[in-house]
DNA sequence: ACACTTGCCTAAAAGCTTTAGGCAAGTGCA
DNA sequence: TGCACTTGCCTAAAGCTTTTAGGCAAGTGT
């Protein structure tokens, strides 16, 4: 055996995301990674704190990763054009990775959270809605609800919510976009009681 | 101690369900249970096959009283009123039971979940749709919009996507709610490409 | 009162997590 | 080149969870 196999967070960080492609976000666990590199459990200890730390790890790295193919995904886009983009960029990257989108789901602590790729996210939906005509407060409004369908969807859909019945996903996918398409540019106003 | 405590199947996916809202559905261990009910760990292996099973069973638990809330709630109310009902169901007990809620979104196998009330959630989105103009293969999109929202917003929601930024959750919540019952009365049809 | 069922027990093996302490492979500096 | 130093991976060990096997005694039915 290599004296040293050449272990730092990151490498542990990359191969612990494929692991949990392979696997499933649940079976990552310490030993199962350095069983994958072929070193003693302890050994991990010198470069992650712990199991929580691994997999908050990955799913920086999972947040990261969604945020860079967010802004590819984005340039030159608008309207419609973008909302199709970005929401597709979630979907396939749940698709392509399901591990680490249920990793990019895992509850960060505040301080996690405030140093993830998470206000990326919401600067893109964000960006999005220049596209269309909202002022301040329903820009909010609306940035969260489409956060909710395509996290809701994407979701659902890996769940196999909706599999096994007609008609596809694939249509329901486009009509949905549709759907946001047109409420966006019909925004209703706020519904007096 | 006395020497028979009563343990059921049914009373350990009780006490499952509450140590998941209090400690959190990952804290679900057939261990933590044992120690609820003062009895040695082996002692629950004659009510719950596994780990598994008992977490499949506090699932299936939350989908029923989703359900029942969630027919409760729709009975006598029809269009926007049903539309709002059966999303506040969903938001309020994810907020009084977290972890059941975390439970329901397990991953049932295809025998645990057509057994499951999934069945009667979809009938009762299907049911709200019934107050809007909405023809077949456009109802079932609409059904897994509406569900991808409901699901999508409550997640977000309680991971504290929404927390510690303007506008207040609730004022987003009646906004989102307004927006697709404009969307449900205006339906888009296909747009062609 | 009897056998029978069954509920909870003890025992034990196996796997994951985490800490403590050690040795030797690399690194830096004279 | 030789030395001290750092550090990467190791062994050892304790604690917790899961799961199976087998046992005893509290209830149940006749």
């Amino acid at each position: 055996m290599a004296p040293r196999v050449g272990l730092t967070p990151e490498r542990l960080t990359r191969a612990g995301a494929e692991l949990a492609d392979e696997a499933g976000f649940e079976e990552v666990t310490v030993s199962a990674l350095a069983r994958r590199f072929g070193v003693q459990v302890a050994s991990l200890y010198s470069h992650v704190k712990n199991s929580h730390d691994l997999k908050t790890r990955i799913a920086l790295l999972a947040l990261e990763e969604l945020a860079d193919r967010g802004a590819a995904a984005l340039a030159g886009r608008a309207g419609k054009d973008a909302l199709a983009a970005l929401a597709n960029v979630y979907r396939d990257y749940a698709r392509e990775h399901p591990g680490r989108y249920a990793a990019a789901q895992l509850r960060l602590d505040p301080a996690a959270a405030a140093a993830s790729a998470g206000v990326r996210h919401s600067q893109m939906t964000r960006a999005i809605l220049r596209g269309y005509d909202l002022t301040e407060p329903d820009q909010t409004h609306a940035v969260r609800l489409l956060g909710s369908v395509f996290h809701g969807y994407v979701s659902l859909e890996l769940g196999g919510g909706f599999s096994h019945s007609a008609p596809d996903s694939d249509e329901t996918w486009t009509r949905v976009l549709d759907a946001l398409d047109a409420l966006l540019r019909n925004w209703p106003a706020p519904r007096l009681p």
